[in-house]
DNA sequence: GTCTATATAATGATAGAC
DNA sequence: GTCTATCATTATATAGAC
């Protein structure tokens, strides 16, 4: 499934030159680019996708649909990326890039990935608690969603630092992402940070209604 | 510090709706569109900065100038928001917005106003630690990092995945996010994941070198 | 299916009048 | 200091030849 594939139909071709090209430089990459990358003229996206949009929405379901087929294949990562399960392989490094990059976009094509990639962490958490690993609670749903939050956000943020993403050996990134950031997770996940209850005490009576608000988060100036 | 200055400078003028501009629609406003705000024409733009790219280098050096001066204002945040210590006011807002979406868009800026948020976290960090408040860390500056990248990070991407930033109610728009995280965010804080230990001494195991590296974070495929 | 050539629009940069 | 007018570049979209 990679791009050396020079039997491929020029709309396929062009396709998944885009698809590296969206990746490795963003969304505004040129047509021209893109077509030069695919060895075929810039007028052919027309014929093919009629409007740069229509590529981009191509690239995006072939993208998805890739990253499902590769989930699929391979479910078994360390518990320590519960919340942010990402392939490493060359094929699964240009999968990730480009999914941090319309998470950073945004728009809906980023929701629509970051809903996927919650919806599985939360069967994978479900999981987790129900074998015992990890604590329950009190609202399954909404600490997935903050925590793959936080977990690809941190990766977006790290990389969007970075001067570009090397599409060829984006494992040696990720590799140095984790090697930086285990020992904080594993503290985090293992002991937590606080060193008493009060604050979560505070706020679970608020949440119930039997106290007025915690102190607030803001002040206003 | 508003924008509702009708006496100031053109080049105050164009630099504090080139700020507004830029956080609220982004690095490409043209400039145009910048100078329409600021009520004069394009072309002074020119006179009084240059390029474009001197005019957005002004604003960085003016966004980090007042976000400064805001912070030592206004130290004492809610011990829950210990790694996005965000201030909320009106100018406050328009601030975040406009670091949020530096730090987003990466380069050199964005990692500027990285390195400040980290070490003013580090600084809040050493003194709860000293206060007895939050548990101490095998590496105090690699878990601030850490958390800050997490926290800063779910705020680009929950930001990134909304329409669009109103800067005039950007309090309500913070309330929302924080409504979201902080049931998850005190929970994690005050109880952990997981409910055993085995993956971080495992892990500390391996950083002593008296062990083979616990099960790797990839699987080649 | 694929290419070349062009239309059209937008942007940053620039020159010169007041 | 400020404005108007224009240039040069680049992008997408488009039309038509092979």
């Amino acid at each position: 499934m990679s791009a050396a594939h020079d039997d491929l139909t020029g709309r396929a071709r062009l396709r998944d030159a885009a698809i590296e090209s969206f990746a490795a430089h963003g969304f505004d990459e040129s047509l021209r680019t893109i077509a030069a990358r695919a060895g075929v003229s810039a007028g052919l996206v027309r014929h093919h996708f009629g409007t740069k949009e229509a590529l981009r929405a191509a690239c995006d379901a072939t993208v998805l649909g890739r990253y499902r087929t590769l989930k699929t294949d391979s479910m078994d990562a360390a518990p320590q990326q519960l919340f942010a399960q990402l392939p490493s392989s060359r094929e699964g490094g240009l999968l990730i890039v480009y999914i941090l990059r319309s998470v950073r976009e945004g728009g809906a094509a980023g929701r629509e990935f970051m809903e996927h990639m919650i919806a599985e962490a939360l069967d994978f958490s479900r999981d987790a608690v129900a074998r015992g690993l990890v604590v329950p609670s009190r609202n399954e749903e909404a600490r997935v969603r903050f925590l793959v939050q936080q977990s690809i956000g941190a990766l977006v943020v790290s990389f969007a630092m970075g001067p570009e993403l090397p599409l060829d050996d984006f494992g040696a990134v990720m590799d140095r992402f984790y090697a930086q950031s285990m020992l904080p997770t594993l503290e985090l996940y293992t002991e937590g940070l606080f060193t008493r209850s009060d604050y979560l005490d505070e706020y679970l009576a608020y949440l119930a209604g039997t106290t007025n608000p915690p102190a607030g988060p803001r002040e206003k100036t």
